[in-house]
DNA sequence: TCTTGACCTAGAGTTAACTCTAACTTTCAA
DNA sequence: TTGAAAGTTAGAGTTAACTCTAGGTCAAGA
């Protein structure tokens, strides 16, 4: 099966510009051309993928590209394309603790409201204890 | 205690620029001045908290604004400020729902390329079969 | 054949969130 | 009292990631 820049788009959620952007970015070098138009195949699925995943875990584009880049050169850079997955293992990590952080204090707020609006008014509850005693989650102990 | 923009600034890990952007954009309708200065206290912590909070949440500051308008608003407008944290709640559930299905993607590939290195090279995985058959998340069943 | 719609490119425009500069004021230790 | 460090503002500049426009090509159905 062959797939157009629309059909892209919208299985990753995206507009064609984004998919020509991407493309042009570099992020797209597999891609063929028929007269000039790009033909997504079945085979470049894996790396759509990938380009997904790596875009919604938040690596700018030139990060991607860098990725991009040793795949391109092939089994010469296994081992730096293996260190580049296990950063993302750990930033994912990061993000999911950082996540359940905030989640402490989301959960506060929620119990201070329902609080306040039972009485009518926040004064009530307006010296509550919060559960995070600092600003940053980078303070946070383990 | 009262605290100088800089102070602060180190708190939130950000730069003075920063938190006089934030104040610009109204992040800040609470901080005294003292001389033209403005000094930070005790009592304003938990909104630095908070703000801390939304950012790492990745709300707009405009979103952010429209907090912290109603809060100046007071006590008319808790079930609105309720509703913003409810919307907050569902947001982390999502991202930490997005982060684990990310997460099998990395899994994945972290056991491929330790597989291509082992044998020297990726022509033995190409074909392993993906545990995600879309590309988005949001496709994802439950 | 002709029109419609999807494709193409180069390059300009937009938006959010900073980031910095210039010119000035305030604070504070020596 | 004076010089450095840190504060102030308005407004310009930067960056990433799109987003769109203009001007064109191409394939398919009426």
């Amino acid at each position: 099966m062959s797939y157009s820049v629309s059909e892209v788009a919208k299985m990753m959620n995206v507009s064609t510009y984004t998919i020509r952007y991407y493309d042009k970015e570099g992020l797209f070098p597999m891609v063929k051309r028929v007269n000039g138009i790009r033909v997504f195949e079945d085979k470049d699925f894996p790396w759509l993928r990938m380009l997904n995943c790596l875009k919604n875990l938040n690596l700018p584009i030139k990060k991607i590209k860098e990725y991009v880049d040793l795949a391109v050169r092939g089994d010469e850079t296994l081992k730096e394309r293996y260190q580049l997955i296990l950063e993302q293992e750990e930033n994912i990590q990061k993000q999911i603790q950082e996540l359940q952080y905030y989640k402490k204090q989301i959960d506060f707020k929620k119990a201070y409201y329902e609080k306040a609006i039972e009485v009518g008014t926040e004064e009530a509850v307006k010296d509550w204890p919060n559960p995070a005693a600092t600003l940053d989650v980078d303070e946070v102990p383990d």
